[in-house]
DNA sequence: CAGTCATATTGACAGACGTCGATGCCGGTG
DNA sequence: CACCGGCATCGACGTCTGTCAATATGACTG
């Protein structure tokens, strides 16, 4: 399970992506492509202190407690939360790290439009 | 197949994502969590004028053409690209729209943190 | 019109994924 | 210490996904 290097990268509109680079952010794509997990990073980051017990994100679902604790792993594995064991109850956070790694995807850099002529 | 309503969302940070809006968004980051689909998006978000002909994307992967074929379909049927075929080939274009709908769901909205006391 | 080239589609297959019920683990409580 | 309750893990299942070889389609070419 990887959740370390945390994929930086480049826009994806810029210049064209590495291999190496597309396969660092995929799996974290592939971790939020999933309408569940979605609206549990939702659900956490909107919480109160950007953290939330997995007892109050099971009530938000009608699924299993399995389900709800597979898909919590997905996320924690992509390295997208933060994990806090506090007795009895497991907190889990957002890493505002992760999800901007991936927002860089997404930022538009200056355009060049087509094959850009040196402004100089 | 989907393509149209493109998807309006509002940040994951804010408050917390409807199921509905989690099931909307969520086939558009399906769609980008593959590391070739991802190099392909940004293949032709790079090329001149925004699009790439299909005959140079195949010749950037170690990968059969119907399979280049196949990751294009899923892409474009997701919204994510324009399909313009033109004599024997075809052109894809990245578009742009599609791309930002999934990008506000990583703006970081202005930060209220725990339940903000009203600062009135 | 027969041939060739660029894409798309089909069918098959192995592996990954989402879900569940059942069970295990561990921290508090009586 | 025995028990209960929150969470994780396991095993099983049907489905979806990425890939390929083979074939179809459709546009230009001689």
């Amino acid at each position: 399970m990887s959740a370390s290097g945390l994929a930086c990268c480049t826009p994806l509109t810029g210049t064209a992506m590495s291999a190496r680079q597309a396969e660092q952010v995929a799996p974290l794509l592939k971790a939020l492509a999933d309408p569940v997990r979605l609206r549990l990073v939702s659900l956490i980051a909107a919480s109160a202190g950007g953290e939330a017990c997995v007892c109050d994100l099971n009530d938000a679902f009608e699924l299993t407690q399995a389900t709800i604790s597979h898909h919590l792993k997905v996320l924690y594995s992509a390295g997208l939360l933060d994990r806090d064991k506090r007795g009895v109850w497991v907190y889990y956070a957002v890493r505002p790290a992760a999800l901007a790694a991936v927002a860089t995807l997404f930022d538009t850099p200056p355009r060049f439009d087509t094959a850009a002529p040196n402004p100089a």
